[in-house]
DNA sequence: TTGAAAGCGCTAACAA
DNA sequence: TTGTTAGCGCTTTCAA
């Protein structure tokens, strides 16, 4: 007969538990102090209680290595878990973690643990790691929607924790940060428009998604506002840093162009590599910082916001709907503004 | 006399509780399908019911939108929870936030959630963290362990989950995946000392760190092991992309100097940024791969190594002892190459 | 101020 | 197969 076994804890492996050396507890802890629990319950978080008890307690933590079980303590209803959630669309994306980072940090200095998931831009994902985030009570989500449309969110509204979404909106029911695509747009051509220039081409990721669409819009406008009548391209292929970098390089081949607006970083990069490879470059903004920016000659002037203050306007409204607050859903708008490096010059 | 609240939720602010619509349990969903509480349970968990009672429970599921408390769930000791820590040391830079991905992505596709913390570098706020993680009870912890050294983790390991360190070392006593950094420098030193340079130089941060340190010294046997007698620089004062730069603007005075070798991705930038400043360029090789290498002319050269594989033995480590293995302290290596591009010559 | 008892949502042992 | 009972570690009534 098998030796008895008592849980499944892996692919289907059967194996003994391995008690963490199974921890000591409250009880033990109300025990040796000889305290009810509650005054130990009440000691640790930081009530008031008798000094003696207070000292007793103190020394039988301390003897016995207590650590609290804070994923117990979250179990009641109503009681703060003090994690979040966070589903972003790529972590590997400079851009993404970027902002991961700024999340991460503001979270931490509220007391906050962030849960991150990365959707890989796939809306099938996005969804189940929403659910699995919610099955996990967390005090509030914070979501980069990704490109491929999921579930739509808003009809489950009551069964979501205060959610906010970063980046691009996620319905109507939801509070959002975005940043000011559409005056990016504008500003990014506007630059190249000042170089009078024939034909100005937008490398772009699909304009379905909704930070393309509105620096699209912007590109639009400034064009219509400015009198040159340059003709105006687009391209909204570049999915990956090889598409991009083929639209750039069929772009160059055309010698009326002379100006390119990169509407997200791979575009940026991919537009860079071609002018290598081609040994041809035009004038170039791109809307999103990045890291090669500065080092390239002529460095590449962009249209950039402030991260941090996005994660803090997100956490804000975030925290606020924690504490009960129950508004209309609010839309934060992150200004942008265009830094000139060079690039944008013939 | 004050309205009678329940709850503290935030920074000492009292307001009513915020129920999330005080969620459906199980209890309601077994009440509801007219079975009993471990009935549900048992088809919440995939085990083998009858198919009426199956169908009933479903359906109950259904109409009240019943989500499972995966917290709860986990509460009973030796149940697994599914989520997993991880603290990082710097989240915003490009290197760790690509580990930090191909960890997530890893952890999902074993079903497992990331806590992600970055801990800035500071030795006190990597213990805080780590002791945050552990009272949260996370099946398993994965850190890349900070620069300035925090408490002897060794010590407390028994109070520990399985834990995994990565890119440096945490103790004898853990689990650990590092990169070869010994013959990264190694390689990066070769590369250089094949155009038979007079001095060359290694900009890195602090050679306390533990992969400065090891590609430091392999730098140093790659300069024992060459006849040429070139003349080895070390500067460690790399902390930040500014001191980099001015590092490199110093060294770049030198007229007899013909070859770089930037340690980190930081030095790299840096070092890239005094090239475009000085207008000089020195054969150049650096540590890590990077966004922008490709993207310059000439391409930079660099030594890099498979993230992925450094995720996977990283995850398979921690899953392992997650299951109940019980052997000495492994150190995984994970194999460096060194890729070429022309940055490396003259 | 302190403690006893109840219960959070769930899973496990055990009996039916 | 199913249900009953007893907890997990903690917080919270409510009475002392």
């Amino acid at each position: 007969m098998l030796a008895r076994r008592r849980r499944v804890w892996f692919d289907g492996l059967m194996t003994d538990p391995v008690s963490p050396a199974s921890r000591p507890t409250m009880k033990d802890v109300a025990q040796l102090a000889g305290v009810s629990l509650k005054t130990v319950s009440r000691h640790v978080n930081g009530q008031q209680i008798g000094t003696d008890f207070s000292k007793r307690i103190a020394s039988a933590i301390e003897q016995l290595g207590y650590r609290r079980n804070l994923a117990a303590a979250a179990l009641r209803p109503g009681q703060a878990s003090m994690v979040l959630g966070m589903v972003i669309s790529d972590l590997a994306n400079p851009y993404f973690s970027r902002l991961a980072d700024e999340v991460e940090s503001v979270a931490r200095r509220f007391g906050y643990l962030l849960m991150i998931a990365s959707s890989d831009d796939e809306g099938a994902t996005n969804d189940a790691l929403i659910e699995r985030l919610i099955d996990q009570r967390v005090d509030g989500l914070l979501v980069v929607p990704p490109h491929l449309a999921g579930r739509d969110w808003g009809r489950h509204r009551s069964m979501m924790p205060p959610t906010v979404s970063i980046d691009r909106p996620l319905g109507d029911e939801f509070d959002a940060v975005l940043m000011d695509d559409y005056e990016g747009g504008r500003l990014a051509a506007g630059a190249l428009l000042a170089n009078r220039p024939r034909r100005i081409a937008m490398i772009t990721d699909s304009l379905a998604i909704h930070t393309m669409n509105r620096r699209h819009a912007g590109m639009v406008q400034a064009v219509a506002e400015d009198g040159s009548r340059a003709e105006m391209l687009v391209d909204a292929g570049a999915h990956t840093l090889a598409q991009a970098k083929a639209i750039a390089l069929r772009l160059l081949d055309d010698e009326l162009l002379d100006g390119i607006f990169a509407a997200n970083n791979r575009s940026a990069l991919g537009t860079l590599l071609a002018f290598r490879e081609r040994g041809r470059r035009v004038p170039l903004v791109c809307l999103d910082d990045f890291e090669a920016a500065t080092v390239l000659d002529p460095a590449v002037s962009v249209v950039s916001h402030d991260f941090t203050a996005t994660a803090e306007a997100a956490l804000d409204l975030l925290l606020r709907r924690t504490k009960g607050w129950d508004g209309p859903p609010e839309q934060v708008t992150i200004p942008v503004n265009l830094i000139l490096r060079g690039s944008e010059k013939p």
